[in-house]
DNA sequence: TCCAACTCCTTAGCAATGCGAACTATTTCC
DNA sequence: GGAAATAGTTCGCATTGCTAAGGAGTTGGA
């Protein structure tokens, strides 16, 4: 794989902290997870609110998208959404071109409903954060960036 | 940043710096996670694998011990340990002084297969890491405390 | 002593969630 | 016009978690 990618390819050393790194940021961020995961909405499933979420964020979607997006097949979503239209979350509209296809959009409930829970699970993790040090704050804050380059690097 | 991150919690400034690096950490933290578990193992399942690392690390637990550590109702670990145990992963003894308990204990062959998979993993997170820029690699590297200190904070 | 209550674990049955296979409806291409 | 492709759906299966109920073993009080 991309092993030699680094700027110094011979260092050893380098080597065995990279490693290091790994493990100790892999068990912090599945245990991170894990955490942010179990202080979940009890009325709506995860899979539920991770579509409405992926809605939220790219506008409304064909199914078919919605499953790519959301890493599962369409007959999953098709049952994810049409719990969700029960609740009001979503709306579903017929493509007119192409009547085989439907778009999914966010509903205003569930524009709300997104909100809320961002807001909630965000307010969660900021109370924890808020009972960290400065300095530790300060860390994640630096580390937000290279956070979000790692996920960025597609393969 | 972290400028004025102080224990006084009035200052709005602080507060609002507060709620993005919340909202931004917990999106990046959940999307990695999510990457780390899709690239899980085929053989075992997670919940078989997280039983398993429990066993690996804390020792030999009882059954209710280990749905506790787990976060899982008895029923559930029993089925999980039933499977581990026709693996051949984990091996159960039943304590001779109260024969209603049955501890479960890693297995030889459990343990390489701990080892092996940690290392796997580890190695997929390194290879995203070593594409990293130096000062990205660095920063992750000084917020790992800080994401332990969080998960120290029990409540 | 002995039996009622408790503890630890298991079995049985239910619900949610994901999948693949097969199906329907629609569009596209020859 | 009809074959092939595409979008979604329905169906049945497997997995995984739960609660309720039961079985084996231990303990404590009359």
């Amino acid at each position: 794989m991309g092993r030699m990618t680094s700027v110094e390819p011979d260092a050893t050393g380098a080597d065995e902290a990279g490693a290091e790194l790994a493990a100790r940021l892999r068990l912090s961020v599945m245990r991170l997870a894990r955490r942010l995961r179990q202080q979940a909405d009890t009325d709506v499933s995860a899979s539920q609110l991770s579509a409405l979420a992926s809605l939220a964020n790219c506008g409304p979607l064909t199914l078919g998208e919605l499953s790519a997006a959301e890493r599962v097949k369409p007959p999953t979503m098709t049952r994810i959404v049409a719990s969700l239209e029960g609740l009001g979350l979503v709306s579903r509209a017929v493509n007119p071109t192409d009547r085989r296809v439907s778009r999914v959009a966010v509903s205003d409930a569930g524009q709300r409903f997104v909100d809320r829970s961002r807001h909630r699970k965000d307010a969660y993790l900021a109370a924890r954060l808020s009972a960290l040090g400065a300095d530790d704050r300060a860390a994640l804050a630096a580390a937000v960036d290279a956070l979000e380059h790692l996920l960025d690097v597609p393969e």
